[in-house]
DNA sequence: TTGACATGTGACCGTTCGTTCTCTATAATA
DNA sequence: TATTATAGAGAACGAACGGTCACATGTCAA
């Protein structure tokens, strides 16, 4: 039952830090939604930075567990519709998980205040992304289904207007569906582009 | 002297929630470091909202001046050389010029809390720059510089990495220097795929 | 010269914040 | 059964916050 609660309160500070920021939320506020009083907060966490630290541990653990390792390398394609759909099957995960949403709202608002929230946020942000498709277009052009190029720069070219639209889902959430419509109508474009 | 001091207190407004947010930022140390005192702010505007309130309004309209009005078209390059030189003279204003900057960092922070906010933000961060450029790569495929495609798609094409780019100046101001390096490739390498 | 207005000061207000403390109830352990 | 660790309740703390008010000062017009 300890842990649970400290998990509820990890769980509920993230949703509240990415709704309000660290200095708008109250831990008044936070415990209450729990059912709790305020002071049962320090049964399980030294101060309100406390929590946010640990909140950036989780999230740093969650990024390297999911993306960090060798072995989620992303299968390549043996189509360019198998590209379409791989992408539309990370867009659709990564826009409707609620927890990597409010990872990425979080880092928004405070990635300018805290050097952890910083280096994650460029790594969900830009790197992460395009360290993740440069080897899957090396793949395609040894594959014979993209022209040779600089594969980096293709996977650069390809995530960052897909990342941004992403953005634009976790702003303004009743544009999703034309975002999605949007994502898949640039990869096929990129395609067409860049095909063989 | 009265309307200098409601500037004054403008910019330093947008200097401190730019930095520490709408919520982090107090008063009484910015009125501080104008050399006042903070009850000398209630003659200028009603309440701490009120400021929030008139640094929109202000970036609202330099935003419509700058960007908004139909003469700052911008010119179509005679050559692939002249679409890079273009880029890359905004490129070098908007990352260095304080005031946008810190516009940009205030509505990463703010982009989910308020809700001109968040329109200003999805127009500094997506639809803005696209806008700008659809009707150049137009002009540009007119005089055979660029083949021919649907021009508001390159334009998504081509601002998005560049805008993520500026994004990671704003966050990891060091990287400066790398990231106006990797839009200049990135810039070359998009008019050599997409030249005539 | 006088009176109105604009600007800034400093004391003060009520509220809310994070945090600490003492006390209680419960459940596991010896 | 007696003991001890755990988890929460509730009162209270000092500090900081946004905001108000009476007052002083300077400027400018009547």
């Amino acid at each position: 039952m300890a842990n649970d609660t400290k998990e509820r309160i990890l769980a509920l500070a993230l949703d509240q830090f990415s709704q309000n920021g660290y200095d708008g939320t109250n831990i008044r506020e936070l415990m209450a939604s729990l059912g709790l009083v305020k002071s049962a907060m320090y049964r399980h966490f030294g101060s309100k930075k406390e929590i946010w630290n640990a909140l950036l541990d989780q999230m740093i653990a969650y990024y390297g567990a999911r993306f960090g390792s060798p072995e989620h390398l992303l299968p390549v394609p043996d189509s360019p519709e198998g590209l379409v759909a791989l992408t539309m099957g990370m867009v659709d995960f990564t826009i409707h998980d609620e927890k990597v949403v409010k990872t990425r709202k979080l880092l928004s608002i405070e990635q300018f205040r805290d050097d952890r929230a910083r280096d994650l946020a460029t790594k969900h942000f830009l790197t992460g992304l395009r360290d993740m498709f440069t080897p899957l277009f090396q793949g395609m052009m040894d594959k014979g289904l993209l022209r040779r190029d600089d594969p980096a720069m293709l996977a650069f070219a390809y995530t960052a207007p897909i990342s941004a639209l992403i953005h634009l889902c976790d702003r303004e959430p009743e544009k999703t569906e034309e975002a999605i419509q949007r994502i898949e109508a640039f990869s096929r474009h990129f395609i067409a582009t860049y095909k063989a």
